[in-house]
DNA sequence: GTCTTATTTGAAATTATATTTCGATAGTGG
DNA sequence: CCACTATCGAAATATAATTTCAAATAAGAC
């Protein structure tokens, strides 16, 4: 069960994950030691996954984002998981979710250029595919890795 | 420009941003101080946007993430800034894109259930909508926060 | 080529931070 | 109230970040 304090550490990590532990056991009211074993602990139970640096896709060549719909025929474990194994390798390809409805699966994707997206889409459509669409974002409004802290059960 | 070693710290930073700088001056060949200053370039030039800690959306009691279909007929500017605000408030909503093609807004979100979804769903249909569909992950078979550095111009 | 200048480097010193230790405190069940 | 357990804070120790400075390297200018 996570307490006020956990929260708040959370609530702080997610937004910066360089923050000492000094400034942080001040940030929400403990010692030092108190708030390192509180972030060991919140690691050790995996509600921390891991600590990542993000960078800037412009300034990486990467000012594309798209999303690709997809709808399959094929639906047997073995061809799935040998599309997962395709994804996974190619770097471009960030997310991959299957999802419910009339689409089978859906990627978010980042590329350089529309050649850079006919690339990936050259590549994933070695697969067995029904049907691939593309839609690219224009703008992207939001932007966020912070989940919120306001759905666990109260204490 | 970006050489060899740069993209290197790139590599492990975007995989693991709590690695030390003797660890990282170590896996890339070079001296701490020389590493430590790559480093604050990185971040100083804006390549390095932040570091983050991410959580486990199931640990939070968020095990279900929905992506959010929008079409509008309100095309304006203020419209479409008072639309960004109300939804950089809202927790839940991690990503909101503006899109291409025949859907004019994505959005990315995480609920604990189905009458979390309608919760946020009565939020968003404030705003005047034509059309709000719902797709929802069943199973995320790829997710990474680190991009290719592959399409870096050439040193 | 070689001189000059501006960058970048590595080792060592310094400073700051993470981690451990240990005795004190507070809550729990019997 | 006592024994037990979990947590705490201050101080000690171990690691790591940051700065300093002299040497090495690269980039032009001629």
């Amino acid at each position: 069960m996570l307490d006020r304090q956990d929260r708040q550490l959370l609530e702080w990590l997610q937004g910066d994950a360089g923050l000492s532990v000094g400034d942080l056991a001040e940030k929400v009211g403990m010692s030092k030691s108190a708030c390192w074993r509180r972030i060991q602990k919140l690691e050790e139970s995996g509600v921390i996954r891991q600590r990542v640096t993000l960078l800037d896709p412009e300034k990486l060549n990467l000012p594309l984002t798209v999303y690709i719909s997809i709808r399959t025929n094929q639906h047997n474990d073995q061809w799935s998981e040998q599309f997962r194994e395709v994804l996974a390798d190619i770097p471009e390809i960030l997310e991959v979710h299957r999802m419910s409805g009339d689409l089978d699966y859906l990627i978010k994707a980042v590329v350089t250029d529309m050649p850079g997206y006919d690339r990936l889409y050259r590549q994933i459509i070695r697969a067995n595919l029904s049907d691939v669409s593309a839609s690219f974002v224009m703008e992207t409004m939001k932007h966020t890795t912070a989940l919120p802290l306001t759905h666990l059960p109260t204490v």
